[in-house]
DNA sequence: CAGTGAGCGAGCTTCCGCTTGACTT
């Protein structure tokens, strides 16, 4: 019989745990969040100050018969659950449904799960903090609200099924916005003019760094470069250094593995999670950079045996997320020693990715040398300018490079140039005014669209990935390729002395898993945005989370908070009764009825879309 | 008389955040 009962809310983590303490502890898990609201509208009594009924939720009965009966054995109960908000609330839950006595029961938090992080945290038990219980619990009645009102309203008005939320409604509003944003996106031509130099046989290439906009004017930067000798007027070198990216958070995991190993968001949680069980990496749902000691320790080690002890360079890093709360560690590898790890091809990938991003993120800067060259042209006052980077260290090079979403690879991998001096003439091979096109802003995919949500401070690390499905499933947005068509390009070449025009083409607009709004999601986005203005604003979220701050610390009321929003949000959903579903909404005239006369109608059913035969 | 369709009523849909594992495809 243990002493001690420690509840932690992952089993993985209690398993960990439980090799770290003695056997007068027992380690068990809460599999999460135990009791909840239940579905009906008995939850929320409103005209009670919000009073809100719990009930243990149905895939927990069990989960709280076990605990009920370790507690009872039990001398001593640790409160173990995660240390931020939803975490204090996960702990008065259990202490509610186990009915556990204050005498007995302790919390305890720690944020790293490290032999000496856990015996820290036992040796400073505190009290659950109620204030931050009920900031959880305004987070949570706010949630249902929104959610259970603007719902229903949806199936009166709209469809049957449909859904709104604080963050799923944010989220199909991006994507609403973009594609509008790219169909109404004006695309404008220019011309950009580089240049071929021929040095003892080694090509270096110059650019010039204003475009035209039109081809006339390119045309006539062309014939100024006849017969015009070129020179180098100046070559600056400067030193330059590229320093690695921060450890990886659940939203950058998902990002790089959309880009590199080309996951959904969903597939790097799963492949992730049965690292994470096997004990391979830390946890994988946090929003924090932070190592701890003993990670950054043994990283340092492993690179200088890896790699030689001038490439280790331990950095600590902070987070840019002012919603991040931090409770956990980065992603990183519980072994650095370990290279590789995985069962299937999958889970090899995704932790060689982890591996390198922790390590590189441990290792000291890139150093390079950049060398820009401008290059004079005797008949114009204008510069092509050359440049060139040469890496003078590897540093986290070595292991590892950050992927961007520029799908346009931009300029050109700048490498070596070949040896040059201030005065030197140059041998034109070629001059080219290439015609190009500006780009509407890029649609989103899974992983730019959760980075987007975390930027905004919408959404946590545990719900990005169902976030993502609810809005496919919901049949808001569709994930899906389009091909694209062709588009006519010209381009002009000054070739001894002469100059020629080609018509070429390019294929413009495919698209590889982007997401793209469908009409019913313009249609629900409109209206949201039309009536509930407040509630679908892109601060509506960051708004309410400085709130459950003030509730946090004590400083405001939870109910007084709710009633606040509540009034007038409660308000427009009745106003809303009296709109007629036939003014919401894509309905479009066909064209008349031959034998009727009567307009025939396109429009939105309760069950989908309709066409009907006069009013 | 069989089949169609209008009209009615009952029951259901839905949120976010914390965890896995039990399901099906």
């Amino acid at each position: 019989m243990s002493k001690n009962l420690v509840i932690v809310e992952s089993p993985a983590k209690a398993k960990t745990i439980e090799g770290y303490l003695g056997k007068d502890f027992k380690v068990v898990s809460s599999y999460g969040h135990v009791r909840d609201l239940p579905k009906g509208d008995k939850a929320i009594d409103i005209a009670n100050g919000f009073r809100p009924t719990y009930e243990v939720t149905a895939d927990k009965k069990e989960v709280i018969k076990n605990l009920r009966k370790l507690a009872k054995e039990a001398e001593t109960i640790y409160l173990a659950s995660d240390d931020d908000r939803e975490g204090e609330a996960i702990s008065w839950h259990l202490k509610e449904a186990l009915k556990l006595k204050d005498d007995f029961t302790k919390r305890i938090v720690f944020r790293e799960i490290t032999k000496s992080a856990i015996q820290k945290a036992l040796e400073n038990p505190r009290n659950i903090d109620e204030d931050l219980v009920y900031a959880q619990q305004a987070r949570r009645i706010l949630d249902r609200l929104v959610g259970y009102e603007l719902s229903p309203v949806l199936w009166k008005k709209i469809k049957r099924g449909l859904s709104a939320g604080r963050v799923q409604s944010v989220a199909v509003r991006l994507v609403v916005e973009r594609e509008r944003e790219v169909e109404q996106f004006n695309v404008q031509s220019f011309f950009k003019i580089s240049a071929i130099f021929d040095i003892d046989g080694k090509e270096l290439k110059a650019e010039l760094p204003k475009r035209f906009d039109t081809e006339a004017e390119a045309q006539a930067f062309l014939e100024s470069c006849k017969g015009a000798d070129f020179t180098i007027e100046s070559l600056d070198k400067k030193p330059g250094k590229r320093s690695p990216a921060a450890p990886f958070t659940t939203s950058t995991l998902q990002q790089e593995a959309s880009r590199k190993l080309s996951f959904s968001v969903a597939q790097t949680m799963t492949v992730a999670q049965r690292l994470y069980e096997a004990g391979k990496i830390s946890y994988m749902r946090t929003d924090s950079v932070n190592l701890s000691d003993e990670a950054m320790n043994g990283a340092k080690n492993e690179i200088s045996a890896a790699y030689g002890s001038e490439y280790s360079h331990p950095r600590k890093f902070k987070t840019k997320s002012q919603s991040a709360q931090e409770a956990h560690e980065a992603i990183r590898p519980t072994d650095f020693s370990a290279h590789t790890a995985g069962k299937d091809y999958n889970e090899k990938r995704l932790y060689e990715l982890i591996w390198k991003r922790t390590i590189a993120s441990q290792m000291a800067d890139a150093e390079l040398e950049k060398t820009t060259v401008s290059i004079g042209i005797s008949t114009s006052n204008e510069r092509l300018v050359a440049t060139g980077e040469v890496i003078v260290f590897e540093g986290f090079l070595k292991v590892y490079i950050e992927s961007t979403d520029d799908e346009d690879n931009g300029d050109e991998a700048k490498g070596m140039l070949p040896p040059l001096s201030i005065g030197q003439s140059l041998n034109l091979d070629n001059i080219k005014a290439r015609q190009g096109f500006t780009r509407p802003p890029a649609r989103y995919t899974e992983a730019s669209l959760v980075k987007k949500l975390e930027e905004m401070g919408i959404g946590r690390p545990s719900t990005y990935a169902p976030t993502i499905s609810t809005i496919q499933k919901r049949e808001y947005v569709i994930k899906e390729n389009r091909e694209g068509n062709d588009r006519q390009y010209t381009e002009l070449i000054l070739k001894n002395d002469n100059i020629e025009s080609h018509s070429l083409t390019e294929v413009t607009g495919a698209e590889k898993s982007k997401l793209f709004p469908t009409n019913i999601a313009m249609v629900v986005n409109d209206f949201l945005v039309d009536h509930f203005p407040n509630v679908i604003d892109y601060s509506f979220t960051a708004n309410v989370e400085e709130e459950f701050d003030q509730i946090a610390q004590g400083s405001q009321h939870w109910d007084v908070m709710i009633q606040n929003f509540y009034g007038k949000f409660h308000q427009t959903v009745e106003e809303t009764e009296q709109i007629d579903r036939r003014e919401v909404g894509a309905s479009r005239e066909l064209g008349t009825d031959p034998e009727t006369g009567k307009p025939v109608i396109a429009r939105l059913g309760k069950f989908g879309p309709l066409v009907q035969i006069g009013e």
